[in-house]
DNA sequence: AGCGCACTACGTACACTGTACGTAACTAGG
DNA sequence: CCTAGTTACGTACAGTGTACGTAGTGCGCT
């Protein structure tokens, strides 16, 4: 009868609820949503249990009867706006399909912004997952490949909007805490930048920096990174 | 006077040593390497402020003095791992170089299993990230390409490699704070993914897990990976 | 019907975190 | 020389995750 809880579980295998005793005052959804809520409000280091309990109403560490360890808080989070994607019934192009996709993806993250650095921590597929993976692969259905090189696909495809979005959403998030604007973050970051590649020390990266290429359009360059991983799979090309 | 320090700081804009006052105890490099042998030795998670000072040998509030945020600290030890890049004279072949380029990351990533969480949270460019960022350009000498193509395809690289690494490493991670052991760790994982997968409704994904594909090689995925991001940007193909 | 057990709820407590602030010693520039 | 800017570091505070104990609740079983 010792140590029976030193064994790994997934929240999603727990029954939200058992039968036995009181129904709970809440579900995961209520507890999900009231994370999102914080974290969307006041930044991902405000999601306390503290904070998150006294959102819900409740006892801080009433919020262990629903969630094991704050790990599984995090996951309930990234599952509940995974639920914000919507789907629609696959085209028949594929690349499009993903494209769309991807596109989502992206808009949901920003609506989100701490998304990205909760994915670097977080491993293990929820429900909302796996619902977006099998969307996925009925929009590849038309491809002539084998599923682990769909697979392959979906998760190179993930990993370059999380990459690309974090980029994008880095200085917001980040100053969210701290007692000066991301317009002043930023300039002293390029600031330091030229310094250093005045220097002469990175002459390659000094011509880089010469070139005239206009305003930077990141959602341009988002575009173009999802076109050239597509392109290495396309059969057609 | 008032609310001077209210401005963001590059730490490498600070110089190591003013002139004025005693001389400092320690180093730059001395202070990276203490975390890094700390995240080495026990994760990520012990690298407090507390600790690192331990290991050091001085009072936590001594540490100050260098760092002026915990955050800095992390510039600190990414850019200390960044140093053990061993970079070779560009061969002419742009492709094997950039892979050169890439399996190097991958390895001081596995030597130091901590960085790819690290590198979600922390932005800006230390002086060893420019480093590899001059090499990259020069290994790409040969690629007639305009330089903001070239600064993306290394965006891109990079970001690949890391997401990658990051899953590859995943569970490694994770399970040094946990009371149970990594094999475990997985084999609930999967047990719990193929209990969805038998519901039914994730039909694709069940076809997926259904296909022998042979153990899975992750070494040989990363290849592909980097293959198809090369190809997309190769003029000759 | 009613016993008992598994559950909910939640207050208290502990170890630990980052870091603001104050004080003492030290050293180079004026 | 002197003084302003450093280094060094102890104390203190607000905040964190969560182990543990206790009280109440209601379903399932006998």
């Amino acid at each position: 009868m010792a140590g029976r809880k030193a064994v790994p579980e997934v929240i999603w295998n727990r029954p939200e609820r058992t039968g036995r005793g009181p129904r709970p005052s809440y579900s995961r959804a209520d507890i999900a949503a009231a994370a999102v809520r914080i974290a969307d409000a006041q930044g991902l280091d405000a999601v306390s249990m503290r904070h998150v309990a006294a959102e819900l109403g409740c006892g801080t560490m009433s919020l262990y009867n629903y969630v094991p360890r704050k790990e599984d808080l995090y996951e309930l989070m990234l599952d509940a706006v995974g639920a914000e994607h919507n789907f629609e019934d696959p085209s028949g192009d594929w690349r499009a399909d993903m494209l769309r996709n991807a596109h989502q993806t992206r808009v949901i993250m920003h609506r989100h912004p701490w998304v990205p650095r909760l994915m670097a921590g977080v491993y293990g597929f929820s429900p909302n997952t796996l619902r977006y993976l099998e969307h996925c692969l009925a929009c590849l259905e038309p491809l002539d490949l084998p599923y682990s090189t769909k697979m392959e696909m979906v998760a190179l495809l993930n990993g370059v909007v999380t990459t690309y979005t974090a980029n994008e959403l880095a200085t917001a998030e980040r100053t969210r805490s701290m007692p000066w604007s991301e317009e002043e973050e930023n300039a002293v970051r390029i600031a330091y930048l030229s310094s250093q590649v005045a220097t002469g020390a990175y002459p390659r990266l000094a011509e880089a920096f010469m070139e005239d290429s206009g305003p930077i359009d990141l959602e341009a360059m988002f575009e173009r990174a999802l076109g050239r991983v597509l392109d290495g799979f396309d059969p057609k090309r």
